[in-house]
DNA sequence: ATTCAAAACGAACGAGCGTTCGCTATTTAA
DNA sequence: TTAAATAGCGAACGCTCGTTCGTTTTGAAT
């Protein structure tokens, strides 16, 4: 059986990724070892999982801003004092989720090197990585995109954008394709445009995907067919 | 000269639309004529713009959710009785830009029957149609997209969102072409699902297109000639 | 069983929230 | 010019916010 990227199946994906859903919080609680005031690990553990779930599911009813610190201490049945023990302050608890998806969790996908070539192929796998991990850690991702727009302004030393990034990648790569000659297109940035709001589409609304029992695989299947029609791709 | 849809420039677009950018908070003030307690109407509709204006730029700050009317009133330079002269209440502000677009502004686009037959045509009229409608109403389509997750389940007799509504009619027309025989495509839900996605980006990202100098008729035509190649159309 | 950090608790604080209302200023009509 | 009606004002109300801190509870090591 082939590896990942060879075999771009999620499952070979998931494989091959040095995290998994279960390890996510201990790798968090490492991350953040210095900020987090309690040092007993299992519970430590445990209570950053309650947290950061109770954070992304009030954080999506009214945004993060419009969620208190009682609701969440309500959902979690910690108590205010408690919550202090792990968090610092409302905008850092933010902060850690933003900090830990764009350092920690978001790289360890890009570990790996593709040993592909083809712009085509890096695409492929480009594109692939990012519905995967959008579908392994979805809550982050959508957390992340939600929030970034009332972060940016808060801190300008930060990226201003996942997006200015993302795009850039994904033009460089369409143009390096065209001037290798197995693609056509027109309006690179553009292109790469589309494709990123395809990406995203994928983690923000997730309820109408499942809602038509649309998985990880089917998606990234009809994204990578996509880039091909939109790009032209000579042999596919 | 051909009028609109047959000429499909942004250009055309406007000519033939029943209302335009300076007449938007005349329309507003009457509309909403019962609840707004000021009735000289040349101070209401100027302050009513500004008041407007400023919710539209604090809201995408950090949610509207978030903003205060404290917010709003030292921005708009009215004071918070002031305010309330056309108001109601905050929840009920934001009722009225979403009310007003949905049932007052979009509806206008729609008024003129296209007299095409074809879909893919049909296809196109509605696609260009989203993106002028963007342009010209940028924030109030920003606004209500952002603002709708977090009234969805405040109001549930609402609409439950535009996403179910606008797919499924994009999906109907692709089906339709389908069937036709003018198009083929393997998966109408999730090639709806991606031009809405692209529909929705060009009002989400205004920033970004703004900064590649891309305006509605770059957009709107990318946007076709990618429909397109989704759909591989075969008259075109 | 006892000890004692570690961790969780929750009342209390000042600030800021949405909303109200009595008052003043402005406009209109006679 | 005057009187009435309209529109704008901003202090005040009750409430909830993020945050703090003295106290109580917990749990591991002795």
């Amino acid at each position: 059986m082939q590896a990942w990227p060879v075999d771009n199946s999620f499952q070979a994906f998931k494989r091959q990724l040095p995290i998994c859903r279960n390890s996510v919080y201990s790798e968090f609680y490492d991350f953040f070892r210095d900020v987090i005031k309690v040092k007993r690990e299992s519970a430590a553990i445990k209570n950053l999982e309650t947290i950061c779930t109770a954070t992304f599911e009030l954080a999506s009813k009214h945004g993060f801003d419009a969620m208190s610190l009682r609701d969440l201490s309500r959902s979690t049945g910690i108590s205010m004092g408690g919550l202090y023990n792990y968090i610092g302050s409302k905008d850092e608890l933010a902060q850690m989720v933003n900090d830990f998806l764009s350092r920690r969790l978001a790289p360890m996908a890009a570990l790996n090197n593709p040993k592909q070539d083809k712009p085509r192929d890096l695409l492929e796998t480009l594109l692939r990585t990012a519905i995967y991990m959008g579908s392994l850690f979805r809550p982050w991702y959508r957390f992340v995109y939600m929030e970034s727009k009332t972060m940016a302004r808060k801190q300008r030393d930060q990226a201003k954008s996942f997006d200015l990034y993302d795009t850039q990648r994904l033009r460089e790569l369409i143009e390096a394709g065209v001037r290798a000659g197995d693609m056509d297109c027109a309006n690179p940035e553009l292109s790469a445009s589309a494709l990123l709001a395809m990406v995203q589409d994928w983690y923000l609304k997730s309820w109408k995907y499942k809602r038509n029992n649309i998985d990880p695989d089917d998606y990234a299947d009809f994204l990578v067919s996509t880039m091909d029609k939109l790009l032209a791709c000579k042999d596919q």
